[in-house]
DNA sequence: TTGAAAGCGCTAACAT
DNA sequence: ATGTTAGCGCTTTCAA
């Protein structure tokens, strides 16, 4: 592949103001400009990115790091991050952290090694020593967690979705029906996404002076399968079955959606059901999942946003996003028997 | 952040000395070796990708190009890449074309800048454009579309699933069930992926002596919306109604699942209707959706090992890959009153 | 308007 | 086992 060396030698100028002419900075003559343009295409010239990445030092790349790639939730930030980075000219590089910590380090190493300029990531679990590992960096970095150090120094940004809220809606949600035997599948409650989720189903149960039967807590791992198997132990006891489940997320639900088919019981005659993520297959399946919405193009959006500021340096204070989950009532929690 | 040559002053030796310790290529005395590392961790040592990529001319990196980043069936296809790439060190480049073929063009384009060191690239329509450029590039591409060039002497491989056999089988399908006015719903005939699909349609109807009814043929663009819309189309004449709809991908049956909705009509009673792709959704929603399985995580696979052997030069003659579909026959295929 | 030259951070051939 | 040096291809300051 040719360089500007041999676009210059053919020529008879000088490389730097082949580089001048082709990058349109500095000046050139019209017509020196005009013979470079032409050469160039002759000679079958393309600049070399990772010439030009060593001299500038930016990569116009940016990390989008994932606890699991499998999960849909996360196409839809995608079309949010792309439909912000693409009109500014960056490329997106996704990453399944496999919900590791040693996976996530690397990506944050990845970074480290300039492999982007700036990365979004989604993590079940911040602790301290990924935070740590971002805080040392300089490139930005966005999560999808509310998250703040003890310090109060933290060098990221976050869009933050009051999923602890979202549950607790969920699980009201049931509770208005006059529903009391409420059981939740959640993710991990030793991970912080897992721990909010719960508090939110714990919190509306303890306000409306419900009690937390036994058992009626399951964990799964966000997978729509750990749903099937978190579902198969709520209803192996036929003689305390739940009313409704609230799961924590959609592949989830959809796993218990599962359980409750083979277990020959009806959602929501016999069982209610509730969702979160809101993923566009709730709209398709059959039942219609009743799920709260997180909005995850929006949240890949206003992450994007937050990260593009960032790499400008834009000096407007920026701020962290918090928005609101909504729950979308369909048929899994319509009891037609309530009718409500 | 540290250089080689901040360790080298650091601990008074030579930057290629240092280079040998951490890349382990080299004699490097293993007490050297130890007090290199540690600088290295304490100066908060980087390796600078920019610079290796410089040097080596490799960027551990490849693109995927998709046509709609919208469409699950790409995400599929990720996971099979990524299963592959990612043991390898690769990471994954993301880019939507919008099946636009100057965006296409443009993807060629960052291959000839050295963005990344391969390219899976997915496309409706490869034509003399895209082809001329993709086999004036040194970097290796695999596609998943078969495409033979006239001059024979095309620099790329392929991953082909014979869509028009698949297409073809889920006609006859109709067809022996003693169905007759079947309808399509292609993406645009005028690209080659459309046109193949039709093509397997129009074939089964000939091969059984089947007339192709006037207007029972029409084009999406092979998103949920154009689906919707085709379908709406092929119901708007109620004394016309077809028996049977083959569409051409999954995404767009659905589309026509919503229009058959809103017009009152149900699947399978009123009209057979059948996908392609195979999404997982198609076993979730009501009626469950037959579909052409085009084992999207395997061409991936396939794919990401077709580009791994010509990016290791692997001298065993690489041979392009041919899948066969696979009707899978669920409910929406299946007339009860006709009780197949 | 153009050219010369240094340097981004790394690797590797060669010399010591 | 370690050091010297050149160079990957580009940008950019400074000089002409």
């Amino acid at each position: 592949m040719a360089t500007i060396y041999d676009i210059a030698e053919h020529l008879g100028l000088s490389p730097s103001t082949v580089s001048r002419a082709l990058s349109g900075r500095g000046y050139c003559k019209e017509e020196t400009r005009r013979k470079i343009l032409q050469a160039a295409s002759e000679l079958d010239y393309a600049p070399d990115h990772s010439a030009k990445m060593l001299k500038t030092g930016v990569s116009s790349k940016i990390l989008f790091a994932v606890p699991d790639i499998c999960n849909p939730f996360y196409f839809d930030m995608i079309q949010g991050i792309n439909s912000v980075l693409e009109p500014s000219g960056y490329l997106l590089i996704l990453v399944d952290t496999k919900n590791s910590l040693t996976e996530e380090l690397r990506a944050i190493q990845l970074l480290r090694e300039k492999y982007a300029d700036g990365m979004i990531m989604v993590s079940f679990h911040f602790c301290e020593e990924n935070i740590e590992a971002i805080n040392r960096l300089n490139a930005p970095v966005v999560l999808t967690n509310k998250y703040e150090s003890a310090s109060g120094q933290d060098r990221f940004n976050y869009v933050y979705v009051d999923t602890h809220a979202g549950i607790r809606e969920a699980t009201e949600h049931f509770i208005s029906q006059g529903l009391k035997r409420i059981a939740y599948v959640g993710g991990p409650a030793s991970e912080q996404t897992g721990y909010e989720r719960y508090c939110g189903y714990r919190d509306a149960l303890l306000e409306s002076g419900l009690s937390e039967p036994e058992n009626y807590v399951q964990e799964g791992d966000f997978t729509e399968n750990s749903g099937y198997m978190a579902g198969t132990r709520l209803l192996s006891d036929s003689s305390e079955l739940p009313e409704a489940i609230v799961a924590a997320n959609d592949l989830m639900a959809m796993g218990i959606l599962r359980a409750c088919e083979q277990k020959g019981l009806s959602v929501p005659k016999d069982i209610a059901l509730s969702g979160m993520d809101n993923l566009s297959i709730c709209e398709r399946i059959s039942p219609k999942l009743t799920s709260v919405e997180l909005c995850a193009e929006e949240i890949g959006g206003r992450a994007a946003e937050l990260l593009l500021k960032q790499m400008k340096n834009d000096p407007s204070r920026i701020a962290n996003v918090r928005l609101q989950p909504r729950l979308v009532v369909r048929e899994s929690s319509r009891s037609s028997v309530l009718n409500v």
